[in-house]
DNA sequence: TCTTTTCCTGACCGTATGGTCAGCTTGAAG
DNA sequence: CTTCAAGCTGACCATACGGTCAGGAAAAGA
């Protein structure tokens, strides 16, 4: 054979490598932004948590904001991709349910994205202002109609879909933002069926808040 | 006269000054660590904000953390003392009614120190997890209870209490915390008649939620 | 007035941080 | 094997930060 079976242990592709560090300082970047906000996180925290020397997070993200813009920017696709769950449905309690189970699941998978979201957004959105305004704000219109005609069509109460919104983004990501308070609270993290039981909750008080149920 | 009239603007008594230096150093404080969180804030910031030298703060606190601690602490009585507006009510529909427009009102007139709160909690409460232990967790027992014995009386729907004040404060705190996100959607700062519709908005999903209304 | 205590602050210090760079190693191409 | 570019890193630097301190100003008491 002249070509030797792809082993991911062994010594990698020059492709393999770029990607597999720069997923490896994310993945780190995030969890340390998470903890210690973007003014308390540094780059040799960054660096110990990915195992990597300080000066090779150098060489992949020139600076501290550039690294950081990028962990934002995947969260956010993540937030809009989750968001797809609530098109396509046949009316709110499909619909919205369906969110509601997204952003639940995100809350409990990606708790440090939400955090950073959280921290970004709280500070006036300095490095994301530009998507609020044009993705999320397109994103948002777009669902605001959808709510609406829903609402025309008699599926649902004439609530306003704007703090509809508001509600369904503050009660699923209180669980990831807010998740240190409730396990303080709770005795522990939540349990699997602490989790379904949250969902359900959520899910059943807001469904039955705008009148689809 | 022996004494003077009292005079807040002329040259004040030394009870005073220690007062009203340290209020005026509590309220920039909260304002720079709302906008760049703990590791961000830098007490120079906060010395300018505040309109006096760096070393007149640490005349008055001694380190950084001292003075993040008081802030914390003096946000942590607000929403205590905002809580009580749910005892002494014969039902739910008036508690937790009341909570939502004391919370709202907060989350409009102290929207700075709601982000501290959210800033503290989200970075896994190093200064304040002691309340959280203590006082928060007794506080929050006790409307448990009190919700408990509403469902009882058949005065709402059987919702999980733990999973309803959750909501309750995370539908009103996404008002100041994402309050940035919340401009920018709506084009600008919430007009009194939009904030009015947002309390409703929240108090009528929200008491519709739980079978209340 | 004189003394004591509190209040105030410019100048300074040690440290930690973000970032740089020269030079080394390693994979790939010919 | 040789060449080249990509990957890597210890050592270094300038800056900014939290905090200190000696000594002056001002209020209170005697």
């Amino acid at each position: 054979m002249s070509e030797p079976a792809p082993d991911t242990l062994r010594p990698q592709r020059r492709n393999e490598i770029r990607q597999q560090n720069e997923a490896l300082i994310l993945q780190a970047a995030e969890k340390v932004f998470a903890e210690a906000g973007f003014g308390g996180a540094t780059m040799q925290l960054i660096a110990d948590v990915a195992g990597l020397p300080k000066a090779n997070l150098h060489y992949y993200f020139a600076t501290k904001e550039e690294l950081y813009r990028k962990v934002v920017s995947n969260i956010f696709d993540i937030w809009l991709h989750a968001a797809e769950s609530m098109d396509n449905a046949p009316g709110p309690v499909e619909g919205i349910g369906a969110y509601i189970d997204a952003k639940m699941e995100i809350s409990r998978r990606h708790p440090d994205g939400s955090k950073v979201w959280a921290s970004e957004v709280m500070h006036g959105a300095p490095v994301i202002q530009d998507y609020l305004e044009t993705t999320l704000r397109d994103w948002t219109a777009g669902r605001v109609a959808l709510i609406k005609g829903w609402i025309d069509a008699g599926q649902m109460a004439p609530v306003n879909p704007d703090h509809l919104l508001y509600m369904l983004w503050a009660a699923t990501q209180h669980y990831a933002d807010f998740g240190h308070q409730i396990e303080t609270l709770n005795g522990g993290p939540l349990t699997d069926l602490q989790w379904r039981e949250a969902k359900d909750s959520v899910k059943a008080m807001i469904l039955r808040g705008i009148g689809a149920i």
